[in-house]
RNA sequence: GGGGGGUUAGCUCAGUUGGUUAGAGCAGAGCGCUCAUAACGCUUUGGUCACAGGUUCGAGUCCUGUACCCCCUACCA
């Protein structure tokens, strides 16, 4: 036994999160941590909201309330719907924790006590109307180089030229489009990650099994130009966590709070505080899952995110890791993911384009969505979510393999021989065969979901589902049953055993599902043991006995129709086009 | 400008350290079955592996160049 710490990115407070969001961290994540746990594994599954910045102070003045009351309720949204998708996490915590405040400020004290911290004096926007510093992105005027009127203070849509929101001409505020802005000096703690440079290149060439996708951004960043930037890691900002020092206010950094990006990994750690705290465990006992000196060095730890999140991960958070000279864990894998687009364009939370997680739910069970978002994750390149290409998986794959294979099973056995498992005659070469072949494809299923290698092991599973309708029709119960009922009362036996196995090993994808199938199986309470290849492969066909009773069950899915499917088409198809 | 990823059957994608007739699912065609959500099973048609060179006994797989697509480029989260 192992024990598994995984993160999975924070999603930010602001709104409801769409499926790109889902399957870009927490999705695969939850599919990690069930197979995990499965397995007979000790796992940490951390999640969090991040809080903090600029975007939840907005939200919240647009919604008329207190940011901290913004940020509760959100919280409460999106950790029911992180239910309703069966996200199994252990603890789904928040950055705006005490835990987080305390944390965080002490990481900043060990940074300063070690030299890697440095005031620096800037000139930043002010907007007297917003009575708040402005964020390059809050600020529009006109283009130096090509006169673009509407050029943002980070760059020109228009000529793709980089800015400095002090370069543009009749600077206006998005917020007011208040022209009253001034330029005011004040100052920012830097992280001087550039010191760390050597150690943090050590270690990301020290971890050799990395996807590509996620060492060649990080190198990018660390050698880029003139390497590895220092980064200021605070803010002019009312919401966040205030910058101090030993319970005291931070000299020369009075009213100011840490930037969210430093504030927002700490929460990992704060969270598994919080859920050690929520279990009543032992103060310490978070330290043996985060400190190397506490036990944590058996801990395998994995984190999971798009792939916008990597350089964080890789660099900003370990700096802040590394920084302290203490014994913090650092991540061992990185599984990043490209982007999820909808009908060949961007998700836009603006625009309205796209498919939210509430939304998601009041058209579909949760496990139509996870299917097809895991069978299609964007690993490799970016994917395409298509309402056609949901349909056609969702039918095929659920409804007609898995689904069909239990309801022709169950209804079947229902109508000749009652609701009770027939005995029959013993096995035969017939099922063991079935067996071996199941367990060569389980194999590579079970390898697959080893390495994280998604799309791999939603095929594998796939076929092991359809190796079920390849048996029945290859053993034909229902012409057996007119000359022979003991034997088409096996294949009805070892049918239902095919059904139970079923159910286990897809938990992780479609957990609701999995439960309904068990349910029906009088088999609830069973602990999901994953199948293991020491043991006799065969005895896994053996447990589901003569005599037991199921109950009989419903499609476990729907069909989506054409027109069902054109219609989501064109309702969901956004504000501008 | 710099960097990363991609370009393989109609569609979505696999193709391990270069090695014999390039794979899967879906869609298409044919046959079978009738237990089942007109579902299932079997068989089968599709590819000059973006293009042009090069290295090699041999390249989808390595090198160079070209074209097209997507993404990243730090104080937005």
């Amino acid at each position: 036994m192992q024990r598994i710490l995984i993160t999975s990115a924070l999603p930010y407070i602001n709104g409801i999160k769409h499926l790109g969001n889902l399957i870009g961290s927490q999705l695969p994540a939850d599919l990690y941590a069930r197979y995990m746990r499965a397995k007979g594994h000790e796992v940490a599954f951390i999640c969090a909201t991040d809080e903090h910045g600029t975007p939840a102070e907005l939200a919240a003045i647009e919604n008329k309330i207190s940011t901290e009351e913004y940020c509760s309720e959100m919280w409460k949204v999106q950790k029911d719907l992180s239910e309703q998708f069966f996200l199994s996490f252990d603890f789904f915590g928040r950055s705006s924790s005490a835990s987080n405040h305390e944390l965080t400020k002490l990481f900043a004290l060990n940074l300063d006590k070690n030299g890697l911290l440095k005031k620096v004096e800037e000139r930043q926007l002010y907007s007297g109307e917003d009575k708040r510093f402005l964020p390059d992105r809050y600020v529009i005027g006109t283009c130096p180089g090509c006169s673009y009127e509407r050029a943002r203070g980070d760059q020109c849509e228009n000529c793709t030229r980089q800015l400095e929101a002090s370069e543009l001409i009749n600077p206006r505020s998005v917020l007011s489009h208040s022209e009253d802005l001034e330029l005011i000096k004040t100052s920012h703690l830097y992280l001087m990650q550039s010191k760390l440079k050597d150690k943090l290149l050590a270690w990301i060439e020290s971890n050799k099994n990395w996807p590509i996708l996620t060492t060649s951004i990080a190198k990018k960043w660390l050698m880029d130009g003139e390497g590895l930037q220092d980064r200021s890691i605070t803010r002019d900002l009312d919401w966040g966590i205030p910058v101090e020092k030993e319970g005291r206010p931070w000299e020369g950094m009075e009213n100011k709070v840490f930037y969210v990006w430093f504030d927002a990994p700490i929460a990992y750690i704060s969270s598994t505080v919080d859920w050690a705290i929520s279990r009543k465990e032992h103060p310490d006992y978070w330290k043996s899952w985060w400190l190397d000196d506490h036990g944590a060095k058996d801990v395998h730890y994995v984190q999971f995110m798009a792939k916008d999140n990597i350089p964080f991960h890789t660099l900003s958070f370990p700096a802040t890791l590394l920084g302290t000279d203490q014994s913090w864990k650092l991540v061992d894998y990185i599984k990043g993911f490209n982007w999820l687009t909808y009908e060949g364009g961007k998700f836009s939370t603006s625009q309205k384009r796209g498919v939210f997680m509430n939304q998601a739910l009041d058209l579909f069970p949760s496990d139509y969505w996870r299917w097809w978002l895991l069978s299609n994750a964007p690993e490799s390149s970016d994917a395409d979510f298509t309402w056609k290409s949901f349909q056609a998986c969702i039918n095929k794959d659920l409804a007609d393999v898995l689904g069909n294979f239990v309801s022709r099973l169950t209804k079947f056995t229902l109508s000749k021989f009652g609701k009770t498992i027939p005995g029959g005659t013993q096995y035969s070469k017939e099922e063991y065969n079935t067996i071996s072949e199941i367990e060569k494809i389980f194999k590579r299923y079970d390898d697959a979901m080893t390495r994280i290698e998604i799309r791999k092991a939603t095929s594998n599973l796939r076929k092991i589902w359809s190796i079920g309708n390849e048996y029945l029709q290859r053993s034909q119960p229902w012409m057996m049953i007119k000359t022979d009922e003991a034997e088409a009362a096996k294949v009805i036996r070892f049918g239902f055993n095919l059904m139970f196995f079923f159910s286990e090993i897809s938990e992780p994808f479609i957990p609701e599902t999995s439960i309904k199938v068990k349910n029906c199986l009088g088999k609830l309470n069973n602990k999901l043991q994953w199948p293991s290849f020491k043991k006799d492969f065969n005895s896994i066909f053996e447990r589901v006995e003569t005599g037991e009773e199921f109950k009989p069950i419903e499609n476990l899915f729907k069909k989506i129709d054409d027109s069902q499917a054109l219609d989501l088409e064109k309702r969901f198809e956004g504000t501008a086009n």
